[in-house]
DNA sequence: CTTGACAATGGACACTTGTTCACCTAAACA
DNA sequence: TGTTTAGGTGAACAAGTGTCCATTGTCAAG
């Protein structure tokens, strides 16, 4: 522990491969369930033989100060996320910040098959602004094509998903032809709702069943 | 300004004041802690002499699905917010999300630990204890007029703001006149660096000293 | 009065889960 | 060559924790 070249500290970025699994396998998990896993799921998941094998890894985690835990206690997780340097006076009408972690792959349908493929980057969103409500679960899909330039929304920003049902006139990621797409839900009075691009050069009106919509859109991030 | 409460999202009617309690609380200790408190601990906020106490209270909930839960696993809840029903399918291009609760009306400054003292506290929470507790020091601001309408970002958006030295390019928030507003920052060569609208019709340019820049612009946020 | 929902007590039990001790292997140093 | 560090096995223990039993009391509705 002592090593002392001067340039070289734990900056959080010294994970082994395998920490770093380990790691993302907890963030993950928590993702997914709302709720952070046990050490013998942490086990179970790496095929490890013993649970030691895992705290190891997570007593490697604490001590590189990635994660805290509560001694003795069940299932609970800190996840130590670096923090910005240090800089000018913060406005006065700043709002607070939430820290969305843009991840590369998804399992298709989220359930168990998730592999360390890391975080690509950070968003950064204001969450009052992006009205959430709902605390996980949510997604963002990037924006490919030019369907809804009409709501100001183009090609490569982020949408952030929340899954609920649409209201009338609400922006909603719909499945299409094996596809999620963006469009705009409208549903007037007891007629049948309707999926329809936000482009006055397509002027497509979409069936829609039950199980197209997939969630809402409530904000809109474009990355600098 | 609405605060980004999380009971008062879901006004269950169907509640009794004693169930409407408990729920806060799990709701608001996991808000605090990040991870879910267990039947004990729920005992002890609560001062009662049994955890079956607890064990009724949860049931109702459950019964009422306001909740779920693992039966025999600790600390794992699953809240089912009223106006999200279960996700139909996750789109398989689309990315993590994980979002903070974050309250309000914090923004002046970032207090410290706000313990809800015997009271289910409303008001404020302390962010840093937060499980999530991340780059709290970024934070977000929204536009006003339309200086930069040329970068594609519109009065009322929210800029996620990050402190940090900026580059030649980058969207700034600077402080100019003892207003915080959004500017492009340009340094080519060893010229001195200079700020910039982004409106053809607001061709300024402003001088710029150590001070004035407060953060570089990471994100542009419109709520839908 | 009876019934049923709601609220709570007290104690016991068993599974879940974190923790630890002893011991092993392989690679990296120095 | 010994020493350290990362990674792992195996077994066992104790605390944390969910669960269930039997009981008591209140209160509004039928």
């Amino acid at each position: 522990m002592d090593t002392c070249s001067p340039k070289q500290l734990n900056t959080m970025k010294d994970l082994t491969l395998r920490q770093q699994e380990i790691l993302t396998f907890i963030e993950h998990y928590e993702w997914r369930n709302g709720y952070w896993p046990s050490i013998r799921e942490i086990q179970e998941k790496f095929n490890f033989k013993s649970t030691n094998a895992v705290m190891g890894h997570l007593r490697a985690l604490e001590r590189k100060e990635v994660i805290e835990r509560i001694p003795g206690q069940a299932r609970t997780f800190r996840i130590n996320r670096p923090d910005a340097p240090e800089m000018n006076e913060i406005p006065e009408d700043a709002t607070e910040v939430v820290d969305i972690p843009v991840m590369g792959d998804i399992a298709a349908g989220y359930p168990d098959r998730v592999e360390p493929a890391g975080e690509i980057g950070r968003l950064q969103v204001d969450i009052a602004s992006a009205g959430y409500s709902s605390r996980r679960r949510s997604f963002a899909l990037q924006v490919r094509g030019d369907s809804m330039v009409d709501a100001e929304i183009y090609e490569g920003d982020m949408v952030v998903i929340e899954p609920r049902d649409p209201h009338d006139g609400d922006i909603v990621a719909a499945l299409i032809d094996g596809e999620t797409t963006l469009k705009r839900y409208m549903k007037k009075g007891n007629e049948p709702p309707y999926l329809k691009a936000e482009n006055k050069f397509y002027p497509e009106l979409y069936p829609i069943n039950e199980l197209t919509v997939q969630g809402v859109a409530k904000a809109v991030v474009r990355s600098l």
